[in-house]
DNA sequence: ATCTTTATTAGTAATCATTCCTATTATTAT
DNA sequence: ATAATAATAGGAATGATTACTAATAAAGAT
């Protein structure tokens, strides 16, 4: 059962795990993985635990500072709460871009008074081909055309 | 290494498991998972695979006559690919309601002259509380005033 | 209609991200 | 400083998904 007590923690301590944890994300531009920042901290902490970077992972988003993406791809990636962005994915490569046009606020008010729902956020991403795979599709089409695949 | 033949299967062959998993799809509003739909197809069709199910939802998304919904649950949904729409997702009972919406085209535009990018489609995910759960929240909240909880 | 090719299947084992468990440690309030 | 307990390390367990393989069945060719 889900008490209100699971949901919105009023304790949280302030440790090194967790400060350098949100740190890897902060000074990030990767959307890292779990295991990426396991790997990461695990140089310089000897005895970090795997578990430990999940742990609070979970708790980092409960609190609302870091997001978690989730892509189809079968782990999740997680993003510093700086300011508020979008993202690109690109199908063949996979890599993720923050998208900067200015959130939407407007959206959440239009799907509010359709639905009656109380709309809190939207995650908006994007799919297509970043410039790389973009040339690397061409170069492809031409090399097939030219029967040299 | 992936060739083009991996990403772009060209002979796909129709067979009755993959009509009803697709059947499934298409009547259905619920945004089933791969076990749900195999646990009900598996009633009469009485040898069908667990891995069956999950073969045919990765064609299907790859034939692009499915969406793959992650939610960060830890599991997948599935939806077919009819009219597009958006999807609502609640913070609390984590269930999926559609948001009928036209899509807008123009974000991709504008995405794809912001990057250069080749900008194919988006995926737009509001959240929040429904109705349900808007009640659950305000009838707890009166109770916590009342220390009643 | 039969033959051939090979995509697909059922069944099961394996993988891998994530969560759970427990004794120990470290943070925070008093 | 002490007490209370949140958090940790390490390892085991879980559970969704994928991989493997011999047998089957679409779909085109004869």
């Amino acid at each position: 059962m889900i008490t209100n007590k699971d949901k919105d923690k009023d304790s949280y301590r302030n440790t090194k795990q967790r400060q350098k944890i949100l740190d890897v994300l902060v000074n990030s531009k990767s959307h890292p993985t779990a295991d990426w920042i396991y790997r990461k901290l695990k140089k310089k902490f000897r005895n970090l635990s795997l578990g430990t970077v999940y742990r609070n992972l979970r708790i980092l988003k409960e609190k609302g500072q870091i997001w978690e993406l989730n892509l189809g791809t079968g782990f999740s990636r997680f993003d510093a709460v700086s300011h508020s962005h979008y993202h690109f994915i690109c199908s063949s490569c996979q890599n993720i871009y923050d998208i900067k046009i200015p959130p939407m606020k407007e959206l959440d008010d239009r799907v509010m008074q359709i639905t009656g729902f109380r709309i809190l956020s939207h995650r908006l991403v994007f799919f297509g081909l970043c410039d790389l795979c973009k040339l690397k599709k061409k170069k492809n089409n031409r090399n097939i055309r030219n029967n040299k695949v």
